[in-house]
DNA sequence: TCCATCTGCAAACAAATACTTGCAGGTGCT
DNA sequence: AGCACCTGCAAGTATTTGTTTGCAGATGGA
C-alpha cells in the first residue's frame, strides 16, 4: 500500500492504528511471520481479548489480513500476517492528503 | 526529522499526532509557509482556541516550531512554521522501532 | 475611553479509546 | 465427563482526547 493510493480520510484511520504501543509491536511480532491469536497473545503476554481488539483494528485500518485454518487436531486457528506498506510520510505527501480529507472540518462529523 | 532517529515511543507520539483531521490539515497550511494563530484560525475557519490546543500537540510532537514576533504596529504574534520530516513507514521500520518501545506493554502505564 | 487586533489558558462537557471480565461455542483426548 | 486447546464478542469501567466557552492581559488607533 502507497501513501499516494489513500485518502486523507483512510491515512488518519491508519496513522490512528498504528500510533499504539500493543499494535507497533503486534506488527512488529508478525513481521517474523504469520501467527494464531492464542498463540501471539502467549507470546506477547496480552490477554487473548484485548489482542483481538487490536487485531480487529488493525484488520479494519488493512494493515492485516487473517484467514481461518482448519488444524490437523480439528481446531480452527484464526492466522494473522502483515499486509505490506509503505507510507512515507513529509509535509508535501501530508498535504496532499489533506485535500481529500471530507468537507467538514473536524473529526468525523459530531453531531 | 528520520524515522531512524526516534525511539518507539516517540514514532507513536507523532503518529497519534499526525492521525487528526484538524492536525493533518493544520499541516497542509503550513506547508504553504509560516502563518500566525489568529490569521491561520480565520483562514482554516475553527476557533483560536481549538487551533492553539492542536498546535500545542503539534509542537509538543516536534513536527511544528513557533516563535513569537513583534509586529511593526506593536502587535506580538506567533508564528509557527513545519519543521521538515521525512518518516518512510514500513512493517521492518515499524518492527525497529517497536524495539524500543518502554518496557510496560500498554500504552503509558496506567496505575 | 472604546474598539479592534494580538496573545494565553483553564474549566467543563462530550465523545472516542483502551482494557478487563465474563460468557458462549467448537474440537479432541483421557 | 472433564480438561485442554481453539474461537468470538459484549457489557462495564477507566482513561484519554477533542471542543467550546469564558476570562484575562497587551498594543494601537479613532
Amino acid at each position: 500500500m502507497e501513501l499516494s493510493e489513500v485518502t486523507g480520510d483512510r491515512l488518519v484511520q491508519i496513522l490512528a492504528t498504528l500510533a499504539n504501543p500493543h499494535r507497533m509491536r503486534i506488527l512488529a511480532a508478525l513481521a517474523g511471520g504469520e501467527d494464531y491469536v492464542s498463540r501471539l497473545a502467549r507470546e506477547m503476554g496480552i490477554s487473548r481479548a484485548l489482542l483481538q481488539v487490536h487485531l480487529r483494528k488493525l484488520e479494519a485500518a488493512g494493515l492485516v489480513t487473517s484467514r481461518l485454518v482448519l488444524s490437523e487436531d480439528g481446531k480452527a486457528m484464526k492466522y494473522y500476517d502483515i499486509e505490506p506498506f509503505s507510507l512515507h510520510l513529509t509535509p508535501e505527501a501530508l498535504a496532499a492528503a489533506a485535500l481529500s480529507l471530507t468537507a467538514d472540518q473536524s473529526q468525523g462529523d459530531r453531531k
